[in-house]
DNA sequence: AATTCGGGGTA
DNA sequence: TACCCAGAATT
């Protein structure tokens, strides 16, 4: 650490930084683990609530591994991007009855679990087992192009490995888990993305962006995100006290949660129940019985898709036939059963 | 190398 | 709205 910029990090962080998190100072990996997999792309402060309820039902990778998927995704709901869940119950799998229940100690053996890329596996290393790999994250990206003024695209494949060496340059080899620690902390209560607290930085004078003031315009991305509009029209199909109900299953969003019956129209939506009736019959030929109600339309704003949504509520006169991919179940069932969050939100505020 | 995977907070 | 968040896997 013959660095300015790591000796005032390290300094900083010493004196200055009270940024409490309880998996901090944490040194078991299973905790450690999930509390990284939790926040991929995730603020600390929506990921807390969740890591709590999944110590809380599952203290040791192998509660994790000997419970049941539906339970572990029930966990999950809401939270978003559920191929992290999927991976996470996968890799507790693995380590509890492929690896006699250790957990993996070194980065190599860490970056072939699944759902574990380069930022998770250093993170592990540092924070559980104290080997000198960098962590480099959304933070990390932050703080370094700033302070030393690069505008190379951070979602480049050439950015990350520029930003990747530099990191692993300025590593206090001789605390890696409390120097990873201090970088994130420090990117996310001082260097900010938006009005980062310059005037009472250390690095400020170092600050190549700082400096020359374009603290702003830094870090850079190259590829703009672009969205698309969706359309669902959701049917509610309830007999007596049962509802249809499916689990998704293709790649696309909202993949091992659970959903209504499904129409996805290209064109927009519509509430006309001559419509709703033809998309019905298309989708689940034979049914009989009537739409009660028909909702207002609802939105979701999602990083890559806009989902415009509604939702009709049908009383079947008798039960479907087979030869569909939906399935029924007991009202009191669905609360078992992980739904995305455009359902859940619909069933927090109207009976169904 | 480019896309896609959620959901929510913030300016 | 647009951007961002303790990224990873797939195409």
């Amino acid at each position: 650490m013959q660095n300015n910029f790591s000796t005032l990090l390290m300094n900083w962080n010493r004196t200055r930084n009270e940024r409490e998190m309880p998996w901090k100072g944490e040194k078991n990996p299973y905790r450690i683990w999930l509390s990284e997999v939790i926040l991929q792309q995730t603020r600390v402060e929506q990921g807390l609530a969740y890591y709590h309820r999944f110590i809380d039902a599952f203290p040791t990778v192998q509660d994790l591994a000997l419970a049941p998927d539906e339970k572990v995704f029930k966990c999950w709901e809401g939270l978003g991007y559920y191929s992290r869940c999927r991976n996470l119950l996968s890799t507790a799998r693995y380590i509890a009855f492929e690896n006699n229940g250790n957990f993996p100690s070194t980065y190599e053996s860490l970056l072939k679990l699944k759902g574990v890329g380069a930022y998770t596996a250093a993170a592990i290393a540092s924070f559980a087992f104290d080997q000198p790999f960098a962590v480099l994250d959304g933070n990390v990206f932050r703080v370094l192009s700033r302070y030393f003024g690069i505008n190379t695209p951070i979602d480049s494949p050439e950015g990350k490995k520029l930003f990747t060496r530099l990191a692993q340059g300025l590593l206090d080899f001789s605390s890696p888990g409390t120097f990873n620690q201090a970088i994130m902390d420090f990117g996310a209560i001082i260097c900010k993305p938006k009005q980062p607290l310059c005037s009472e930085c250390v690095q400020a004078p170092d600050c190549q962006a700082f400096r020359h003031g374009f603290v702003n315009q830094l870090p850079v991305k190259s590829k703009a995100i672009q969205k698309k509009k969706r359309h669902f029209h959701f049917f509610i199909l309830r007999y007596k006290d049962n509802y249809y109900i499916r689990q998704r299953v293709n790649a696309d969003i909202w993949k091992d949660l659970h959903e209504w019956v499904l129409w996805e129209s290209e064109s927009g939506l519509t509430a006309d129940p001559k419509k709703l009736k033809r998309a019905l019959d298309k989708l689940i030929p034979g049914w009989k019985g009537n739409i009660t109600t028909v909702s207002a339309v609802h939105r979701q704003q999602l990083t890559h898709q806009t989902i415009e949504g509604l939702f009709t509520h049908v009383d079947l006169e008798k039960p479907l036939e087979k030869s569909h991919a939906y399935r029924s179940i007991p009202k009191k069932a669905l609360a078992d059963l992980a739904f995305p969050r455009f359902i859940t939100r619909y069933l927090e505020k109207h009976a169904i």
